[in-house]
DNA sequence: AACTTGAGTGAACGACGTTAACAATCGGGG
DNA sequence: CCCCGATTGTTAACGTCGTTCACTCAAGTT
């Protein structure tokens, strides 16, 4: 039974190489020198052999713009860690905001390090989930969203935060969030941080999705070159982005 | 001398008409629809014409890009004048603040409404400036942002608004906004709003270009459908955030 | 009336995504 | 061992795209 297996591993290898050298074509030749020749070319084969592995020049992006978010959720967790471990862990809530501003920089300096792959994976129409995104969704955003919301939610459980409560917010508002607020506690469960329910209130979800609106706002524009209608170095006006969600935190 | 006056009259029609047209493609075949050969046969011409009067087709669309932006700066200029209107004159300060929140969900409603146009002209990175985006530029963002600085700068300036001190900001971001907030005098005087030097403070731009970060990164997110493995409806979450930048304000 | 200029056409080029028909390779069962 | 079916790759080709070129034709100038 292990022949299909060994089938099967080779071909996942092919895909992924296929995915790997798609991004290197991206990042070298842009995203309108992203033709199926060049990256058939990069790996030595002809365009058509591409359909082997995937329907069509979409889904190729769809895999690698999901790609890309892993790998990025990876690094974000990564340059987590190492703001925390920097850090004297007696340094109570400090540790925890600093893990949440490491990945928050390293977003920024993500997206500024690879615009390509930040446009193809968060500024696209395209690779929008199949239409029923939810709870266990492996989809780029969702994926993304899980590495934030661990450090996020690391920060809310271990040490007190002041938000507003449930019923400070307008109706509506508790309405729409409380969903969602569902899913992040079955995706926490999923990922294993002990987390008692009281501790991610709506108000935590939706101080959540405000920062995360802000994150992106920031970032996108900074990407696109759309601030440079105003400022030469947007870094100044993200660190004060940073230091006004700290603020809503004390 | 009138004669190459009419030959430019007509000429610059002609220009307007494919522009026209072009959106009119982009709308109902979306951007992948949106082709030369498209435009021309809704204008009952051949492709080659349009070349004519664009270089490729990446000016003809950094043209309607720019097209776009200056309609819906007046849209906005619109809803915000409508809201006003709605209100009692001698409602001090709330009528200011109206205003801008109108121009806000006008902006919202607008991208909502109008998704393929809202990213050809606010999610693309075609378009972006000639390099030297600067005071007097017509080109897109900086027209349209010059549609927000009109509804803010009134508030700013009919009303005193409690904005941080230039001197409780970091000194590099002061340093990295002071050319901006140059831009913004120049562009305010050039409008034909009487403001003196001093309501438009440093702290005043750093507020306003925080805010449109956060207006922009909602609406992307919610336009591109990335705020949909969180929610059904994003509205309340929208005006949460007015409701805090209002907060900011008070 | 001859000449210049500008707008528009049709044919064509190279490149693209994609499909179809065909060749080679590989693993498992008589 | 050898043949078989599936898998992986090829080449050739189709239709469409942006773009260029050579040409026509009408309008305006002198």
């Amino acid at each position: 039974m292990s022949e299909p297996a060994r089938r099967q591993r080779v071909r996942v290898a092919t895909e992924q190489e296929i995915r790997e050298h798609t991004r290197a074509v991206l990042v070298t030749r842009g995203r309108d020198g992203l033709t199926l020749r060049a990256i058939a070319a990069e790996l030595g084969m002809t365009a058509p052999a591409l359909y082997r592995y995937y329907g069509s020049r979409e889904d190729l992006l769809r895999a690698v713009a999901s790609d890309i978010c892993t790998e990025l959720a990876g690094e974000l967790a990564a340059a987590s860690a190492a703001a925390v471990g920097e850090l004297e862990p007696a340094d109570d809530r400090r540790v925890s905001i600093a893990a949440v501003f490491a990945a928050c920089r390293a977003f920024r300096r993500w997206a500024l390090a690879h615009p390509a792959e930040f446009v193809l994976a968060f500024a696209s129409t395209d690779q929008a989930c199949p239409s029923d995104c939810a709870a266990g969704c492996r989809c780029g955003h969702a994926q993304f969203a899980r590495a934030f919301l661990g450090v996020g939610v690391r920060l809310l459980a271990e040490h007190g935060i002041r938000l507003p409560a449930d019923e400070e917010l307008p109706p509506e508002l508790v309405a729409a969030l409380t969903p969602y607020r569902r899913t992040v506690l079955d995706t926490v469960a999923e990922a294993g941080i002990a987390v008692t329910d009281e501790v991610v209130t709506v108000g935590a979800v939706h101080f959540f999705l405000q920062a995360w609106a802000r994150l992106y706002g920031h970032v996108a524009l900074e990407v696109l070159g759309q601030f440079r209608f105003a400022l030469d170095d947007a870094e100044p006006l993200f660190e004060s982005m940073l230091a006004d969600l700290a603020g809503h935190l004390s």
